[in-house]
DNA sequence: CTTGACCTTGTCGTTGGCGTCAAGCTTTAC
DNA sequence: GTAAAGCTTGACGCCAACGACAAGGTCAAG
């Protein structure tokens, strides 16, 4: 199939898929008139890509799945590498809520403080 | 004083005080040399844009304090734009939290199914 | 034959808050 | 008199993941 079938079956661009083979994500091959050409791997690829993009993984972390993957795993978190990045993505996740509570109940001390008699929003309300 | 000494007092760097003119944040007298000249309220107005800062607004979020500060309030949270921006902040922060709350479980669950013999390291270990 | 739906490469723009030169003033210290 | 320190404006760089053109080649349908 070429890039604009990809991108359909892919939910995707296909600009996000030629910035994809770019940073080395993807492959292509390409047809006598030069247009790129894929098949049914590169759906499960850019698939198993969006799928850790809408987690908040990088391109970079989804690298080593997308490795996975293309050395015949049937999954591409069942590989050592990816494990890792899961690990650490894990912590980074952890990290950034820390901060933002800590954040979070500055915020409210101050507005507290300069608003003595607003009703102080609970969080998620 | 001059840029350099606000600067040092206020604990950022020149540059970020000429960004902070550009952005329309503070403004500056000029000496008859073309050198900017700042006083005591330059600095308290700097002190508060950092401190928002720190705790993740924005410039444009600093906007209403600083003008606050500039209205002669004593403090720069206590003119209702500044609690506006207080509460909305408190918001997005919330937002920010649940989302990267959903995240963190789902990536659990993912990581939890790829390496099910991995012990799942709980929030915060 | 031409329209229109594809495809190609290349390049600039986006967002925030500056860092980091560049090239050239002024002022201060010795 | 000169060197160092401080000041000026201006402009590019950064980071991620593309969006949005531009200018052109390709191919099937009518």
């Amino acid at each position: 199939m070429r890039i604009g079938e990809l991108a359909r079956r892919a939910g995707v661009s296909t600009r996000a898929l030629r910035y994809y083979e770019q940073r080395g994500l993807i492959r292509s091959r390409r047809s006598a008139n030069g247009y790129r050409e894929y098949d049914e791997s590169d759906v499960r690829i850019v698939t198993e890509i969006r799928g850790l993009m809408s987690v908040g993984f990088t391109l970079d972390d989804a690298r080593p799945f997308v490795d996975c993957l293309r050395s015949g795993h049937p999954s591409g978190s069942s590989c050592p590498e990816s494990v890792a990045v899961y690990r650490r993505k894990l912590a980074e996740i952890d990290d950034r809520i820390r901060d933002l509570l800590a954040r979070r109940s500055e915020v409210a001390a101050q507005f507290a403080e300069a608003c003595p008699g607003c009703l102080l929003p609970r969080r998620g309300e």
